[in-house]
RNA sequence: GCGCGCUUAGCUCAGUGGUAGAGCACAUCCUUCACACGGAUGGGGUCGCAGGUUCGAACCCUGCAGCGCGCACCA
């Protein structure tokens, strides 16, 4: 048993004596501490119950909460509770990703300014030593983070893509998918990152429109001086690496040019004028200048053409060309000026154009990618036909539905994927060479399992018995690659834990954001089918984008991502969850306003103050008894209400519809139960109220309200269990966010009469406070209504209505005879007048009127100074401007008005 | 070039065939014994534009425009 006294709310202390405003900070941590003593989150594979899982998107080990995490897990956070509360099982897996690029950066960041060392000076067991201790340090920070935030995932099933079972998983599937025949080495043009230095895989470069330049050239005729060839580039410094000059064979400017050579300007040598279609007759001028090594399609063009491969680029992307001095080992861009220059020089530049081309950029190191000829591991993807089925056949359903399209386009045109990462921390690729054939196998254009059969290489979990005789391959996986088997390789670590993979695999939910829609989730989907011949979920949640607002991504560089932690310091992790689900749209991006989470955290003060009302007008003596028609109709109406609530809730439920669930749980406590019941009832709470009223009214307050806090648990997890435990709608020892959901509805009868009327009370009340607002006595109490014609249900309902309309007074008179000229309104419960006899007094009206003329005459002069000057209307904002005009126009209309009531007196 | 979204009040967004909505902001009133993180009242919208279908269109269809995103190409 756990100990209770220090979290629960101790019966001493009383409700009213609590502060007015709810302060979330000590109760959410106390909650959450209790949730853990209780075991609350525990998966239990050997349960009776049905199956509920969901494995947390992880995040990067090193990383801190943003708004992104916060949305997505506070979304699984509710499925998760939601579906404990529909009594099932419920496992919410979480763990952290190793990150392989973005968590090494880091770490030779650290080395680098405070040793001024890089990886290569330290090795690699020394370095991943430090990487390991990095993780160590900043590993469980995240987790901590969304902790605070009140995530019920089961932390002892807490996994890691380094973790040794799921290293293991990560090496066994390398190695199957190698026997397979669909991993295979081979020399090919990658995506290279010069800062980096390693290749990346498409997903990973980022497309983006520069302006550049596209310079014009010209190649002399080798047999012919004096004649050109004109050639478009956008990237001159990567001429010496040119074997040959492409035109297109139907275009009738170039045909002559054909199987003859041009000279290549520097380093002076011949190269060839050959025809290929791939050149587009209308670009430039027609005429392309062949690099193999650095540019994909001309390494294509090459290789129908087998031309000679020349790389003039090192690693890190300066020029390396022994036969230029004067250009080799710059930076690429420098040399780019240098070698325009060059040819400038030579009389062989024609002219320089502005130009908007995409150029590929690192994702993680901000710089241009260069494409690069490198010996990379590459991996054709498995169960593509299943993947791609199970999506358009609905057996994992994507919301919002669109985002299916987009994955059939991909998976229509996937590229075998690069998986093969020169970094060292990671999951090593387990291959080992044979030390004699080393040399041999480091110059192989491709490699697969011919060499493996041959004994030339192994591949395996464990390296070859006589390991001194073999060299490790010193590349790492690519990070996608251990994410990949996510849902599986968590549930089983090698020693296959087959009971939780049994009871929770396939998982029911994944929620993700569109943008890693091909990064993970499909990649997740065959994977899926290959380990365990299923999908990996059933359905896939894709969450909003969040921006500011001014609709940018949130970016550290831009500084206009809150930070998550902040925000949880002022508005507490309920208000935080509710306000970011309120306005989480379904389909689009979300544009964040701190002035929703303060919404959050207001709704969250309503609610605390709804119950501490309750507590302050009674002991907890409720009469919890058979709802019949002899309540009011109020009673009735509200609970009615909850049970459509109920009901709205559970459809929008089915239908992943966050927002709505927000919005309708915020509309019923606010409007339907603070503004209309809790009005309505309070004359029965009152100390001259009968006891059986009061019984009554106590009983439907707490019928209602431990329902609904119930419904709002998911999204407002610690004050629901806070207010719920202090109002004892759950026992001591017992927490709510376990307790099932109610099978039957609060009103079994028909409750279509008693709504009429409550409808008709609160329609009518609305009108005659209309009424007083509209005759300057708003804030009157003294106020008196007479009905005429009055429903004939009436007269038990007045005392509610003068108190809901603010009046002292509602008088049914059948025979009144109105003086001419008094206010009056039709409403549901009959025409009702304002006599206003004996409520304002001639002279008291002509002060008042008089003396807020004086003060509108201020503020119009006020508005007319500010407008009147013309460094305001230059320099204020144009809505600032406008706002003014507004507030003057006002002012002047309302004067007019006022002036024309004090002339009337007179 | 292909595809997908979006366009409704000052702002952020709901609303899918029947009298235009919410929150915030704004204006006025109220510190009345749950809550000023509150209550009441009010002003504010040719629902991007143009056609079409319909008794009736913010909603369905077509076209156009603007904004955004993804993919492909880019010498």
């Amino acid at each position: 048993m756990l100990d209770k006294a220090d979290w629960l709310w101790h019966p001493s202390v009383r409700m009213s004596e609590l502060p007015k405003a709810y302060e979330p900070q000590a109760v959410e941590a106390k909650w959450y501490a209790a949730w853990i003593a209780g075991n609350c989150f525990a998966a239990d594979p050997a349960s009776a119950k049905e199956a509920y899982s969901i494995v947390i998107p992880p995040p990067n080990v090193t990383g801190i909460l943003h708004l992104g995490h916060v949305l997505n897990n506070a979304l699984q956070d509710i499925l998760a509770r939601r579906a404990r509360q529909q009594d099932k099982e419920v496992l919410w897996l979480p763990g952290t990703d190793h990150a392989g690029i973005a968590t090494q950066a880091k770490v030779e960041r650290e080395l680098r300014e405070n040793e001024g060392r890089t990886r290569r000076d330290l090795g690699r067991d020394e370095f991943l030593k430090r990487v390991w201790e990095f993780k160590e340090k900043h590993g469980d920070i995240i987790i901590k983070q969304l902790k605070r935030l009140g995530c019920s995932c089961d932390w002892s099933r807490e996994r890691f893509t380094m973790d040794e079972g799921y290293s293991k998983w990560v090496s066994h599937v390398f190695v199957e998918l190698f026997k397979q025949g669909l991993i295979y080495r081979g020399k090919r043009i990658v995506n290279w990152c010069p800062v980096s230095l390693t290749a990346l895989s498409d997903e990973e470069v980022i497309m983006t429109p520069q302006r550049s330049k596209l310079y014009v050239m010209k190649y002399e005729l080798a047999d012919a001086p004096g004649e050109y060839l004109e050639i478009s580039t956008t990237r001159p410094e990567t001429l010496m690496g040119d074997v040959a000059v492409a035109v297109n064979p139907k275009d009738p400017r170039y045909v002559q040019y054909i199987g003859r050579q041009v000279w290549r300007p520097f380093p002076r040598a011949p190269i060839p004028v050959i025809a290929d279609d791939h050149v587009d007759i209308e670009f430039g001028t027609g005429a392309l200048k062949i690099t193999p090594a650095h540019d994909k399609a001309d390494f294509e063009i090459g290789k129908r053409h087998q031309l000679a491969i020349i790389d003039v680029l090192t690693p890190d992307a300066h020029i390396h060309c022994p036969e230029c001095p004067d250009l080799d080992g710059l930076d690429r861009f420098v040399a780019r000026k240098k070698a325009v220059a060059k040819l400038d020089a030579l009389g062989l530049l024609i002219k320089v154009e502005d130009y908007e081309n995409n150029v590929g950029f690192s994702e993680r190191a901000h710089v241009p990618i260069e494409p690069r000829i490198s010996m990379q591991w590459f991996l054709k993807y498995p169960c593509v036909r299943e993947a791609t089925a199970a999506v358009a056949n609905g057996d994992i359903r994507f919301r919002p539905e669109r985002w299916a399209k987009t994955y059939a386009h991909w998976m229509e045109n996937l590229q075998d994927w690069c998986i093969s990462r020169q970094l060292w921390w990671g999951h090593q690729i387990p291959v080992w060479y044979h030390q004699d054939k080393l040399a041999e196998l480091k110059n192989a254009e491709s490699l697969d399992m011919a060499d493996f059969e041959k004994g030339d290489i192994h591949v395996g979990l464990e390296p070859p018995a006589d390991a001194h005789n073999w060299v490790r391959d010193e590349d790492v996986m690519d990070t996608w690659f251990s994410s990949w088997l996510w849902p599986f390789a968590t549930m089983s670590g090698l020693e296959q834990d087959s009971a939780t993979l049994h009871k929770f695999y396939p998982t029911n939910d994944l929620v993700t954001g569109p943008d890693i829609i091909f990064f993970w989730v499909a990649r997740m989907i065959m994977a899926g089918f290959r380990m365990a011949d299923r999908p990996p979920f059933k359905n896939v949640f894709f969450t909003s984008i969040i921006r500011d607002l001014q609709g940018r991504k949130m970016s550290k560089s831009l500084g206009n991502s809150p930070d998550p932690i902040d925000l949880m310091d002022k508005y507490g992790a309920d208000g935080l969850r509710f306000g970011l689900l309120r306005i989480a749209p379904v389909g689009s991006d979300l544009r964040f306003d701190e002035v929703a989470v303060e919404e959050g955290r207001n709704f969250a003060n309503k609610l605390y103050n709804a119950c501490r009302f309750r507590q302050m007008a009674g002991e907890g003596v409720s009469d919890e008894g058979q709802v019949t028609r002899d309540l009011p109709p109020y009673h009735i109406d509200i609970m009615a209400k909850l049970d459509v609530l109920a009901a709205d809730v559970d459809a929008s439920y089915a239908e992943y519809r966050f927002g709505e669930i927000a919005q309708s749980l915020y509309e019923f406590l606010w409007n339907e139960f603070c503004d209309k019941f809790l009005e309505a009832v309070k004359l029965d709470l009152r100390a001259n109220a009968t006891p059986q009223a009061r019984a009554a009214t106590l009983g439907t307050f707490d019928r209602v309200m431990s329902r609904y806090l119930q419904l709002m648990s998911p999204y407002m997890p610690h004050i629901t269990e806070e207010l719920s435990a202090r109002m004892g709608y759950v026992k001591d020892g017992e927490f709510l966010m376990l307790k099932p959901l109610p099978a039957t509805p609060l009103v079994a009868m028909d409750a279509a009469a008693a709504q009429t009327r409550a409808a008709a009370i609160y329609e009518t009340a609305s009108r005659l406070r209309n009424l007083k607002a509209e005759y300057h006595v708003g804030s009157r109490k003294d106020v008196r209504f007479v009905v005429k014609g009055a429903v004939d249900w009436l007269s038990d309902q007045t005392q509610v209505l003068g108190l809901l309309a603010g009046a002292a007074e509602i008088i049914l008179d059948p025979a009144y005879e109105a003086t001419k000229g008094t206010p009056a309104a039709i409403t549901p419960v009959g025409e009702v007048y304002l006599p206003m006899a004996g409520l304002i007094d001639m002279a008291t009206e002509h002060a008042r009127l008089t003396k807020e003329i004086e003060k509108i005459k201020i503020e119009v002069l006020k508005c007319q100074g500010k407008l009147g000057n013309a460094s305001f209307v230059d320099r204020a904002p144009p809505e600032v401007v406008a706002q003014e005009t507004a507030r003057l126009k006002d002012w002047q209309e309302k004067l007019a008005q006022l002036g024309e009531m004090l002339a009337a007196l007179a």
